[in-house]
DNA sequence: GGCGTTATTATGTATATACATAAAAATCCT
DNA sequence: AGGATTTTTATGTATATACATAATAACGCC
């Protein structure tokens, strides 16, 4: 071993993933300690802990107190998908955005946003290049972002507004393939029953829900994105 | 100002957070530097670079050297979705797994796994409580995983195999809702045309492709997941 | 033997200090 | 003035040290 003392934590992460990656180190196994990797490499233990706790954020590694390092049994594979403003999306994409207002009303909220206040219920449609783009169908809570009562949302649209306006701390999301029905198909100009990439997302301000939105995108939409930006390494 | 002591780096990306959350940081504003916040929250400066260090991960601030931290102007949503073997994601479920291999040919590799050598063709069907689940189509590049001629792939899937055997360091992955067509109508049984939600994952293992995967689910699967675990703010 | 207490151990984190690095600002030279 | 050079500054990182914390192992008592 030629032992060359490893100066910074990015080239201990990166010996550690080759030791993983060759399978000196199998899934499952545990690894040495601090301590004794600091020494190995002829660096600092809050080096090594830097190294290994990144890796161990990227799901590569399980750290307990005491019992040690084990490298993952499952590393499950972990993608980030970005969930930007629609008008960023589009424009990154080279594209000319448009918004428009379909439709702006106070109404009783729907059960998924769990609230017993009055929700604004706004739809839009977005497009890129003249061609729509994707559907908005979206409830706001009228008791956690009231503001939202003042705007027109004719000009700005909703997500760009409350992306800048409305914190939230939490949300879920999900994505699901549906086939197109009803106005859909007439603001989408597609047939009845084309298969469409749907997003539903609600995002709250602690316990209390901000808004819902339904995003309907045009036929062809495609998310993507990579993964093993980060460390990974399975 | 009460100026009680912050004692760890997570109080201190509390109040980060919070000053943030409450707008006396808007989106663009400039923090003030390590130092100041440093003397301010009454901790040493290696402390606020975690909290900061941290956030800015999350994407919720930018930092760049000499010029200072600033607090994100469009702080990108991120959510992450994990990508587990088929058999644990259907058995986290609660339901039955089953495997069924369709075809396995060794064929002349399609054009997007970019290589000149054979590759190793499967086709196979996962059943979640006898329904069926998820229709597998995949290619193997027989040069970066030789080992996959050997495999019959009639007990244990390529998906479960490959986990546990060709590391990856890299890949993409894409989400779509397309419409059901050919023999995909026969093994997953419903009609033509039915939106069903595809994923696309491409492997690699430094330069080399190892797999190529388009996985086909049946009607009304839903992938989902949450924002917000980690800091987040907006 | 079984149960409660104490010691041990590996990670987690805070600290002061020092130096590296990137980028902007100031300076100098022609 | 203008281009090249130096200084300044904020973040980035390495270091030694110290103590905190969680979980296990060892011990001792009945």
């Amino acid at each position: 071993m030629s032992h060359q003392p490893f100066r910074n934590w990015q080239a201990i992460q990166a010996e550690v993933l080759r030791r993983i990656h060759a399978r000196e180190w199998p899934p499952g196994h545990t690894i040495p300690n601090e301590a004794d990797l600091a020494r190995e490499f002829g660096c600092a233990r809050a080096t090594v802990n830097r190294a290994l706790q990144s890796l161990a954020d990227a799901g590569l590694l399980e750290r307990r107190r005491k019992v040690g390092t084990r490298v993952a049994l499952h590393p499950v594979g972990k993608a980030t998908v970005d969930i930007p403003i629609l008008r960023q999306e589009i424009e990154d994409r080279g594209l000319r955005y448009r918004y428009q207002l379909i439709s702006r009303n106070v109404e009783a909220a729907p059960p998924h946003l769990r609230t017993e206040a009055a929700a604004l219920h706004i739809t839009a449609l977005h497009w890129a290049d003249e061609m729509p783009y994707v559907f908005e169908d979206r409830w706001i809570d009228t008791e956690t972002a009231p503001d939202a009562l003042e705007q027109s949302f004719d000009e700005i649209s909703a997500n760009e507004w409350l992306v800048t306006t409305a914190p939230y701390t939490h949300g879920d999301i999900s994505f699901t393939a549906q086939p197109a029905t009803g106005a859909l198909t007439t603001w989408l100009n597609i047939p009845d029953n084309t298969p469409v990439f749907v997003i539903e997302r609600t995002t709250w301000d602690r316990d209390a829900p901000i808004t819902a939105v339904k995003l309907t995108y045009a036929p062809g939409y495609r998310i993507h994105t990579v993964i093993g930006t980060g460390p990974m390494a399975f």
